[in-house]
DNA sequence: AGAGAAGCGGACCGATGGTCCGGTTGTCCA
DNA sequence: TGGACAACCGGACCATCGGTCCGCTTCTCT
C-alpha cells in the first residue's frame, strides 16, 4: 500500500469534486460516469481504476461526507462520543444523521441507487448499523436490535428524506426521527416525553 | 374501455407468469424484459404495449399479489376490515404484509429497483401508506403519521426482508414488526406488552 | 366472408456501466 | 542530471438493457 502517485491523487480529487458538482446540479439518476469523467477532465478508465465501479464512487463520496460523524462517535465528546448514556448517544447520532441526510439528498439517493442490490454491504452503512444496533441492544436487550437498527436507519432513505424535507424542512425530519427513536427506546426510569 | 381482445389477454397472462417464474428462478436484477418476452413466447414490443415499462410490469404484478389483502381491508371482517379498533387493524394489516413480503422477496426487490426514483408513486404503495397513516393518525394524532407510515412500511424493504428471514424466517419478521408497531402505537388504556 | 381495428414481433436505437491496451508521466536510483 | 521502469492515463470499444417503431397478422363484428 505505497502512497498514491501524485497525478493519481490529483485525479481522485478531481473526480470526487466533479461528482459532487454534478450531483447538486442535476438529479442523481442523471449522473453518468461518462459525464463525471468529462467534467473531471479525465478519461473514463481513470474513474474505474480509482473507484472500481459506480457503486464504489458513491460509497467513497458518502464515506468522505460522513467522516466527521465517524470521528465524533469513535472518540469525540459526549453525547455522541463514548461515555454518555446509550439513549443520549443514540438520539444524538440519529440527529446528526438527519442533518447529514437532509444536506446531501442527492448523494444519498445516488448512493442507494448504486448500492441497490447490496445496500447492507456498504462499509459506512455497516458502521452506522453496528453503532445503532449496539446502542439499542444495550437499552432494550429484549428487542430485535438488528432489525430495529435497520429500521431506524431507513429514516434516511433518499426518497423519504426528500419527501419529508420538502414539506417541513430539516426540522421536521429531525423532530420525526427524535420522536421515533424516543418512542422505540424507553427512558431508563421516569416520565416519557409528552407531545 | 372495451374488453381486451382474447389474444391480448392471453399474452398478458403469459407475460405475468413468465415474470413470476424468472423472478423465482434467478435474482431479481437479472430479469430483463428481453428474457421475460422470450420466456413468455411473445415479442418485446408486446410487453411494453401491455405494461408500459419495466416499472409498470412489476407494479401490476405486485398489485395482483396484494389484491387479497386489499379486499380484506376494504370490506372484509375485522380485525383487518372496517370496524375493529384502529390498533388491531394496524397490527393485523402489517402482519399480513409481513407474510406477503416474506413470500415474495424477489418480487419486492424487483419492484423496488424498478420504482427506484418514484417509489412513492406506486398505487399499491400509496394505498398501503394511506391506510397505515390513517390508522396511526387515529391513534396518535400528535405524531407525524405520514412519516411513521412510511417508516413502518420500510420494514418490508426487499433487502431487509431477505436479511431478516434468512436468519429467523417469516416469524422473526412478523415478531419484529409486531413489536415495532406495538411500541410505536400506544395501547389505548392499560398495560403494555411485557417481554 | 370481408373489412377494419387491435395487436404483434423483432429489428433498431441511445445510453450506460465496464474493459483493454498502446502511449504517457511520475518516481527513484545512480 | 539522466535514464529506466512501474504506475498511470485516456478514450475507443463492448455487451446489455430499457424503450420505440412500423409493416404484417389476427381477432371481432356484422
Amino acid at each position: 500500500m505505497a502512497a498514491e502517485r501524485s497525478d493519481a491523487a490529483r485525479n481522485r480529487q478531481a473526480i470526487l469534486r466533479a461528482t459532487e458538482e454534478l450531483l447538486t446540479r442535476q438529479g442523481p439518476e442523471h449522473v453518468s460516469l461518462d459525464s463525471v469523467a468529462a467534467r473531471a477532465g479525465v478519461g473514463k478508465g481513470t474513474v474505474f481504476r480509482r473507484f472500481g465501479s459506480r457503486t464504489g464512487l458513491f460509497q467513497e463520496l458518502l464515506a468522505e461526507r460522513a467522516v466527521r460523524i465517524r470521528a465524533a462517535i469513535d472518540d469525540g465528546p459526549p453525547p455522541l462520543g463514548p461515555g454518555a448514556p446509550p439513549r443520549d448517544r443514540l438520539l444524538g447520532f440519529l440527529d446528526e444523521l438527519a442533518v447529514l441526510a437532509a444536506g446531501n439528498i442527492a448523494l444519498i439517493a445516488a448512493h442507494e441507487q448504486a448500492c441497490a442490490t447490496d445496500k447492507h454491504q456498504d462499509p459506512t452503512y455497516q458502521r452506522w448499523h453496528g453503532h445503532v444496533a449496539g446502542l439499542v441492544r444495550e437499552i432494550r436487550p429484549d428487542a430485535d436490535a438488528d432489525f430495529l437498527a435497520h429500521l431506524l436507519l431507513a429514516s434516511f432513505d433518499g426518497t423519504l428524506v426528500r419527501h419529508v424535507t420538502d414539506h417541513g424542512g430539516v426540522d421536521r425530519l429531525r423532530a420525526a426521527v427524535r420522536d421515533l427513536a424516543g418512542t422505540l427506546v424507553p427512558v431508563p426510569a421516569g416520565r416519557d416525553r409528552a407531545g
